[in-house]
DNA sequence: CCATGTAACGAACAAATGCTCATTACATAT
DNA sequence: ATATGTAATGAGCATTTGTTCGTTACATGG
């Protein structure tokens, strides 16, 4: 067994007796002839290594009147809505993560083979890796944004890949880059054999999983190096309130045509849709775009933060 | 909202804060307005409250073994082995419900409606009330221990009660004491209209869950009241190696006829059975027990701990 | 063989948590 | 209104946990 493995085991034992034994860490430290600092760092290890998932079960009633307001208002099937907690945001990072592999959870869970649409951003990032490891060879993970990088290395917003690799799915990716350099060079990414047969099996996806971006200063397409500051002002000037996967809408949540628009590759879904689509997204910065993206309709199902609940139903 | 529902819910919103947003109780405190000491007290309030369920996601490689070693030795089809921390019976308790818990929780799952006998035990009890809330009113829940006990009252055994509340299931008791008077009694109690209809569907159940008890000084059956210090030592003296659900077995794990076994009511099940059956139990005392229920096939699934397996294996 | 970088380790300290106890608020019965 | 029991509260302290830092072990390349 490797020493890297030796180490993960040791310390889902630790977590085990730490968190379900209800052991100090000096306790375990005897127990496991090593000193207290030593059982302690493996306490930290397995939590690092997501070896420990921890739930609350019980839901609060404020953040759940909000979910009901929320469905009712803008006609969705799920939703789930956390407690906000000042604006830590690491912590409504992990927030949203917990509540967020819950709810996908139930799906991945199904026997029968669904093919899943998965999109890409931080939060979605940080949910499929909260998910914990269900062996599902028969579903079929489809990426739903180009999976290759203009630089070429970098692939490490392939969030599809990851659920993938989570849940021993097949994995199907998109051949184009985020966003082309040109309109002519879109419809060709977009034209290919490949890109054709993937989309049209996205097209009939069991399930769609999106993140909302905003549109703005220290915006994700901005960060990534999708977009330059300059394009992001002509955006926001023309009415830009957020966006999925590239695609940005304006404040009513219709598409918004732009010189981007016509070089986002990334797939597309109808508005109101009939399967299920979940949207993931929460923190100050996002009100405007999550309430574009309900207003618009592009969603049957949110995962989202009392917050921003709270900011979209007043709004 | 009543005090109470108001009290968990603000444990919830504390848990949140403090598992998953990773705040100290110090900054929970100050978010919700409260003392330091009342941010933990409803942070222990939660996790008394069974608010906070935790899973540690990486299975240990020793204990993997164990449990491969235990499927191939005793023919299962499903086995779950949790380290040993000492002899902490609580922690061993807890690790067990957790294990447990997810064990039962992929049976539960299913939307195909099922039908589910559960056995007695403080074990079955705990991982019971692991068990997340997860509505299932299609399924049936058959108590496969009488639910009268003697002294009227208390039916604090009444693990398939619980487990039908947690699921919203339907229950079917057992109209019967555990231990009749005598045999005539017994086969009254057994021979009641509504006995044999439960019995009927018991009998076609899609899942049995039972715990393993020790016979013995300090044993279940002692302890509770429903059998005497003198039988106890009369069934060592006849060979008596473990029982479930008062059906009391030899260490080779055939029934041992005695003056009891005429008297207990609770249901029967094959030996090598084609649906699932599983046992649950660890700790020293029990080695034997579990050994010996193993040696006869009652079970087809087990969950047990690591110094039980190895001792098991060893026998 | 030595040099060099890296990981493991424990001592010591700082921070966070849990517990006990005395006090206070509050409800219910008299 | 007053007595009386119960739950809520915070102060103070003991324990537990987390972090920093210097030292030691160990592997790898020269």
């Amino acid at each position: 067994m490797s020493r890297q493995q030796e180490k993960r085991d040791q310390a889902a034992r630790a977590a085990w007796m730490y968190y379900v034994g209800n052991n100090t860490q000096h306790e375990i430290a005897d127990r496991l002839g090593i000193s207290r600092q030593m059982a302690q760092r493996l306490v930290a290890y397995a939590v690092e290594q997501g070896l420990v998932r921890v739930r609350i079960e019980h839901p609060i009633s404020d953040c759940l009147a909000l979910a009901d307001a929320l469905k009712t208002r803008f006609g969705l099937a799920i939703c789930s809505v956390v407690p906000t907690d000042g604006n830590n945001a690491e912590a409504l990072r992990r927030m949203l993560s917990v509540a967020g592999a819950e709810v996908v959870e139930q799906f991945i869970h199904a026997e029968k083979p669904m093919v899943i649409n998965v999109g890409s951003g931080r939060t979605l990032k940080a949910i499929i890796d909260e998910l914990p490891e269900i062996d599902r060879p028969q579903h079929r993970i489809v990426s739903m944004v180009g999976a290759i990088s203009s630089d070429g290395a970098s692939n490490r917003y392939d969030v599809a890949l990851r659920a993938a690799e989570k849940t021993g799915s097949k994995y199907f990716m998109l051949p184009a880059p985020l966003i082309a350099d040109s309109a002519e060079d879109c419809r060709q990414w977009c034209s290919h054999r490949v890109y054709r047969v993937v989309s049209e099996l996205a097209a009939h996806a069991d399930l769609t999983l999106v993140g909302v971006g905003s549109v703005g200063p220290a915006c994700p397409l901005l960060e990534d190096g999708f977009v330059s500051e300059e394009e992001v002002s002509q955006l926001v000037a023309a009415g830009a309130a957020g966006e999925m996967i590239g695609h940005i809408i304006d404040g009513t949540g219709r598409p918004l045509v732009s010189p981007l628009s016509s070089r986002v590759t990334s797939l597309q879904w109808p508005s109101s849709p009939t399967r299920p689509v979940i949207g993931f997204a929460g923190g100050a910065a996002k009100h405007k775009a999550i309430a574009a993206v309900l207003r618009g309709g592009w969603l049957s199902g949110l995962v989202t933060d009392e917050a921003s609940a709270r900011a979209v139903l007043a709004g």
